[in-house]
DNA sequence: GCTTAGGGTTAG
């Protein structure tokens, strides 16, 4: 529980008798313009709609939270989280006619004794009786240590409630894109009261439903709403719904799969959960869908835990996946007919596992995830059938076989969905391919003595097993994600349809880049007005260097108070010369890499070697009364081998007598030479856009504001250092082959993030994403 | 701004 501002239970305000108990529906509206007379009040006012649950109606209403109130209600507050608001003002809301909210709103100023406890992860029932009790018995103690989530039954359910339920799931299909905005998925559940739910859940992100691998597996949803449909009670996701999965087998780890970042879970959770094992075990209630190849009898729909071998692209509406789990099918099995350079597999593996593998057709939207697949992956074909081949041969008997096929839809849950390595199913899978390697390396030594001519007489001497050989198939990313490694990688159609602002992790190809002259991919930034600008060259600093130098020196200005003068010579040119204005003079010889000098009428090769010398250099030009900066387009102050600039736009140049204020070279640093003279540096950054591809669309993503740690070097750096531009094309070269089918290019996995521009151009980012180590 | 789906086999 956090306090908003410090008060006691017992204090809480109280009107009509009754506490206001407030369920939060949405987070800082985005009609808090239309709510707010003048503009500036948006940094001061929080607006939220509540809802209170105990009116029939569920008629929300909106609270305003002012000033310091606003800013740390802001910051503690998240969906989902109870409310007790306190010491508000009721007042007549101005917004009733578009809102259709209730008729007053809520104002609190923590000036007027207003307060916000916010609660988190409650829900209202459990709320009521801890918080009444507590304010009867007058104590002060915090609500989330009796925090407890009550469950409903399924029978008991009524139209109307939000509920948190338990349940095991006897149907389920796997989340699909709905007509609307969102993804859906379609289950029922059931518990010991033998009630049945039939549940609709939507979520734009496909990750944030519930991750159901089989029926049996126990849910558990809070806040989920029971709506009346067609006679029946049906469960919809309403806001605020969140889900954990468990494994419904007895004895398996009680741990939740969830997309929640954090969830309350409890020993009484565990022991609900664990009953409903039990349950389900005694009932008898799920009859396993799954079958090994060598149990399927023909006809029948099954679901397969397998290993993919090999896949292939057939048409537009068909993909070929030959898979195995280490059982053979004791049926003759239709094999189909494909070219060799179509299969994606190891054409070593796809020989050697030819006797025990199969041949599954899926179709229609099946074919989206099946051409995702890489070889190696383990996965669960959901109701795939066995289907008698109509025969075609004068004996009918003799040459039927079984063809597999994943029908187009998703009735009965039809899909296809990869398994994580460590989960229960692929353990158990691995098990039974390691025993099957066995007998089919002596299938393999049999050929040998028979004489017969294999390329695998060398791979049967490989200890390797077959099964991570095949794993290896599945090529590893030249990058390597910093966070979010969880997450299923998105189709680029996802990334490229799904409305922005969205976040995804994806695997592709970098079909292209730009620009392709790698110097060009850095660029100067001014974080003050966001604009960006092109790295001068060599030549057009060389162009205002020569302006400036046609200048006289001008000799009233040396030697003053705060720096000392030296003049040099040109090269045989005795009335042309350049000035040196010293800071700190006496530390020249001790330290010259920590001088600040000031330069007048150098060509940009003497400043080189000057930088090489002297720590910072200012570039000066003389007018009669004082020394000036020389034009923003050429750098302002060079440090090494970087070179400076101030942005033209923000930067208010100030008087170079202002320097005077560094007194000793520990104050000395170019942000703090910037500051004084009022320039506005600008950031040296990457800026690469990368067309990533992958089987579904291509996207232009844009390597920008993680680019440093993307590749580790700074983009200053490069600019400085020709064995960090090397290195740079070396890098892209690698992420994207000249001249090669990019078909051949390395996967390149990468979170990516779209947003949209006020001009409504959608844009997308790589974030959260390195080059991997190794490379 | 706020619906979407609302289980019940393809027909290759």
């Amino acid at each position: 529980m956090i306090v908003a501002q410090t008060c006691m239970l017992r204090d809480l305000f109280w009107k009509n008798g009754q506490c206001i108990r407030w369920q939060m529906m949405k987070r800082l509206s985005k009609l808090l313009y239309k709510h707010c007379s003048r503009k500036r009040d948006i940094w001061t006012a929080n607006n939220l709609s509540v809802e209170d649950q105990a009116t029939p109606e569920h008629m929300p209403i909106n609270v305003f939270c002012f000033g310091t109130l606003a800013q740390e209600f802001s910051d503690s507050v998240e969906k989902e989280d109870l409310l007790f608001l306190t010491g508000f003002a009721l007042v007549k809301s101005p917004t009733v006619k578009y809102d259709k909210r209730y008729i007053c709103h809520l104002e609190l100023f923590e000036e007027k004794g207003s307060t916000v406890f916010v609660c988190k992860h409650a829900t209202a029932a459990v709320h009521e009786d801890v918080t009444m009790n507590s304010m009867k018995k007058g104590e002060n103690q915090t609500v989330e240590k009796n925090l407890k989530y009550a469950y409903s039954k399924i029978n008991e359910l009524k139209p109307g409630m939000l509920a948190n339920i338990y349940g095991v799931v006897t149907f389920f299909k796997h989340p699909f894109l709905s007509k609307g905005t969102d993804y859906c998925s379609t289950l029922t559940i059931t518990d010991q009261t033998g009630g049945k739910l039939s549940c609709n859940l939507f979520n734009e992100k496909q990750d944030a439903l519930p991750q159901i691998y089989k029926t049996g597996d126990i849910v558990r949803f809070h806040r989920i709403k029971i709506q009346q449909f067609q006679g029946e009670l049906r469960g919809i996701t309403n806001v605020g719904f969140s889900a954990l999965t468990f494994d419904g087998r007895m004895g398996s780890p009680v741990s939740p799969r969830t997309s929640s970042k954090s969830y309350h879970f409890s020993d009484e959770d565990r022991r609900i959960v664990e009953q409903l094992r039990q349950w389900t075990m005694e009932q008898s209630l799920i009859l396993e869908p799954t079958l090994k190849l060598s149990e399927v009898q023909p006809q029948q729909f099954f679901d397969l835990i397998c290993q993919l071998v090999a896949k292939a692209e057939m048409d537009r509406s068909s993909t070929l996946l030959k898979v195995w789990d280490g059982t053979k099918c004791l049926y003759p099995i239709h094999k189909v007919q494909v070219d060799g350079e179509v299969l994606e597999g190891n054409p070593a593996l796809i020989f050697e596992l030819q006797n025990i593998s199969v041949d599954i057709m899926a179709y229609d939207n099946h074919t989206e995830v099946a051409k995702c697949l890489k070889p190696g992956a383990y996965v669960r074909i959901y109701n795939l059938h066995a289907k008698l081949q109509a025969s075609t041969g004068s004996d009918p008997q003799s040459s039927k076989c079984i063809e597999f096929y994943l029908h187009g839809g998703t009735s009965y849950g039809r899909g296809i969905k990869i398994l994580p390595e460590d989960c229960y199913d692929v353990k158990e899978l691995k098990k039974v391919l390691e025993s099957a390697e066995l007998s089919s390396n002596n299938y393999l030594s049999d050929c040998t003595l028979l004489g017969i001519s294999s390329p695998l007489n060398e791979l049967a001497d490989n200890k390797e097993k077959i099964y991570t050989r095949l794993e290896r198939c599945q090529e590893e990313s030249v990058t390597v994600l910093t966070s979010h490694q969880h997450m299923e990688k998105a189709p680029l159609i996802n990334v490229k349809t799904c409305k922005p602002p969205q976040k995804f992790c994806i695997r592709a190809k970098v079909e292209s880049y730009e620009p392709k002259r790698l110097y060009q991919c850095v660029k100067l930034y001014c974080p003050t007005c966001k604009t960006l600008q092109e790295v001068p060259d060599e030549d057009d600093i060389a162009h205002v260097l020569q302006e400036a130098s046609k200048k006289p020196l001008n000799s009233k200005l040396h030697n003053m108070s705060w720096y000392n003068t030296v003049l040099f010579d040109k090269k045989n040119q005795d009335v042309n010369k350049i000035a040196l204005h010293f800071l700190d003079f006496e530390d020249v010889v001790q330290d010259p890499e920590k001088t600040l000098i000031l330069t007048e009428r150098v060509t940009l090769n003497e400043i080189n070697q000057l930088s090489r010398k002297f720590g910072y250099i200012i570039l000066v030009t003389s007018t009669e009364e004082k020394l000036t900066l020389l034009d923003l387009s050429a750098p302002f102050l060079i440090q090494g081998q970087l070179r400076h600039y101030g942005c033209k736009h923000c930067s208010d140049v100030q008087d170079i007598n202002c320097l005077q204020q560094l007194t000793t070279h520990q104050s000395w640093s170019a942000s703090t030479i910037s500051q004084i003279l009022g320039i506005h540096l600008l950031h040296y950054v990457f800026m690469i856009k990368l067309t990533l591809k992958d089987e579904t669309a291509s996207v232009d993503a844009m390597l920008w504001e993680e680019a440093e740690k993307f590749f580790k070097f700074r983009a200053a750096e490069v600019i400085a250092s020709e064995v960090l531009q090397e290195q740079l094309e070396l890098t892209m070269n690698m992420l994207c082959p000249k001249e090669k089918n990019p078909d051949t290019h390395p996967w390149f996995e990468c979170c990516i993030k779209s947003y949209s521009s006020e001009d409504q151009i959608v844009s997308y980012q790589i974030f959260d994403t390195v080059l991997a180590e190794k490379i």
